[in-house]
DNA sequence: CTGAAAGCGCTAACAA
DNA sequence: TTGTTAGCGCTTTCAG
């Protein structure tokens, strides 16, 4: 583009060595004579020089970026994460990389990768398998958002799930729900169960409710599964007597649910109740507003960078792991029912 | 962390040099016998060797990393136009960091800096204010999303704003709207209106309607921003005779309004008639539904990923523009008056 | 406090 | 087809 102007006309200018330029705009302590610095700002200035960082991340073995794999990125619940993340990091000087693997083994692959290439100095992720040993093996420092099975070895943060879904099943209960659907994605391989259905589970068992095994759907966390939801629901025989309340594995379906549901002539809030996980913003303006479990998502995304920090300061470190409550969000989606 | 393993090892292993070790891992057709290739590419195997693309994008003066400055990724609008460009960048190979300006001067100032400091090889934005100046100033490939009236200079892509803007207004006129407001940001210097807010004033002029500087909102496009528009338009005095509609800049904007004037016991789509800009996905599940003008998200992403590529092939050649229409989508938020 | 020199991992002439 | 050599812009010993 332009004849690049780097520390060797910065040092010819302030006629000093390319040496004491490299220690001014390092800000790592080198010492230099107040004379000398002054001329290099000088030099500097009025070269309109700056500094490459490639070049010097290069020679440092350090690259100041961070890549933050997310799975819908156009889910406001993951955009406000990505948002917290950037900005506790870009704060310590790393630039983040979104990565968008819209829920795709394939895509997340392709990232891993990507990690693989030297570009980053560490991964941010919420990985749609739980192949805890790929992420191992990409050997950058990791930290995990949302809690895996066998995450043990990585730092990890997010929402206790195991309560935030109990929350939202105890309201249910509690409003007189005695037939509960769940709503979540069991991906991957089969011998994992997600917690958010172990707990259901659970719950059942606890309560004393059958186990009906046409009241577990497994769908994407999408607009699309919102919609593939309703439309199994409905299909199922006599469903108005089996079930009358389903628990979503978050907003974005939920939503898209209680609009299908609508459409298929069926009034969420009173035919079915809804509840909802994330508490994204257009949960408070659907009609019925949404009832939700709301998670800390700034919290989170801050957290996420804070592990990874902390991370690079000791990679020697024993895992942590930072959950955070959530809260219930009663708005219009749940009926109030007299006790069956 | 580990002792980095570089092309050298490969050559020793593959008993070949680092140039031709080169050849095989740059596909650019340096020719290579089959039994050499043979022998690196066990080597390179055998020792699990990854590329360094940031020594490469060293050597090569190129980082394969573009930077899309966007005010606001957890915007749907925002976050859409971003998924499609990096899609189309990531086919090319490239990676893409998204910065959130927020709206913020200062922080477009930071991300201008961050630009400058040889970590990218282009530029997509959004930019808050119209120094276009500041924006050559960067010396990088650079395209723009959205008109600038100054903008001439750089490749622009965006919506058709003075089609989309008329559009909305002469449906709320053939609906019996006639003392429309309009919600739009005037930023920075006092000197340039947006453009949206000049076709709204040549719309009264020619439609013989009475410009009232009272009508013509000035708030940020968020959510923050629709409560300040209700706010400021119910304490005008006589407001209920002084305006049947109101024109809002975007959708996150006007979905706000729906809520805020519902608060203050006013009826949108009754009392008063609403129109959003983007038609993001929430806008069809409001209560009413929101009335609003479609985007090509997704065009428009993948046309500044396109633009931007052409311009990295040919960086000579003119600036182009390219534009797409809007889509008026017909909704709740606006009411059918019979003429006054 | 400062300069000379040696690379970080890779590519690109240029010779062979 | 291949190897040798010289860097890209910066940091960092190591002498001075």
């Amino acid at each position: 583009m332009k004849p690049t102007i780097s520390i060797i006309e910065v040092a010819r200018l302030a006629g000093v060595s390319k040496s004491t330029v490299s220690r001014v705009i390092s800000d790592r302590g080198g010492s230099v004579s107040p004379k000398a610095l002054d001329a290099v700002n000088s030099a500097i200035q009025e070269l309109g020089y700056t500094r490459n960082t490639i070049a010097a991340g290069f020679r440092m073995q350090r690259t100041g970026m961070v890549l933050l794999l997310v799975p819908d990125i156009a889910n406001p619940f993951w955009s406000e994460i990505t948002r917290a993340a950037q900005d506790r990091l870009e704060e310590e000087d790393y630039s983040v990389v979104v990565g968008n693997t819209d829920w795709s083994e394939q895509r997340e692959t392709r990232y891993y990768k990507l990690a693989r290439s030297g570009r980053f100095d560490g991964l941010i992720l919420n990985s749609v398998t739980d192949d805890i040993a790929a992420i191992l093996a990409i050997g950058l420092p990791a930290v995990m958002i949302g809690e895996r099975a066998e995450s043990q070895a990585l730092d990890t943060t997010g929402t206790d799930t195991r309560m935030a879904t109990r929350m939202a099943l105890d309201y249910l209960w509690e409003t007189g729900h005695r037939r509960i659907a769940i709503a979540t994605t069991e991906h991957g391989s089969e011998r994992f169960l997600s917690l958010r259905r172990k707990v259901y589970e659970d719950f059942l068992l606890e309560k004393g409710l059958a186990l009906d095994a046409d009241l577990a759907f497994s769908v994407k966390l999408s607009e699309e599964g919102g919609r593939e939801l309703v439309r199994e629901l409905v299909e199922l025989p006599r469903w108005r007597d089996r079930v009358d309340a389903v628990l979503c594995g978050n907003d974005i379906m939920a939503i898209s649910a209680i609009n299908a549901f609508r459409e298929a002539g069926v009034e969420p809030g009173k035919d079915i109740s809804l509840v909802g996980m994330d508490d994204i913003p257009a949960a408070a303006h659907t009609f019925p507003a949404l009832t939700t479990v709301r998670k800390p998502r700034s919290l989170m995304g801050a957290m996420a960078a804070d592990l990874l920090l902390s991370r690079f300061e000791d990679p020697a470190k024993p895992p942590e792991r930072r959950l955070f409550p959530g809260e219930l969000v009663l708005r219009g989606s749940v009926a109030k029912r007299g006790r069956a």
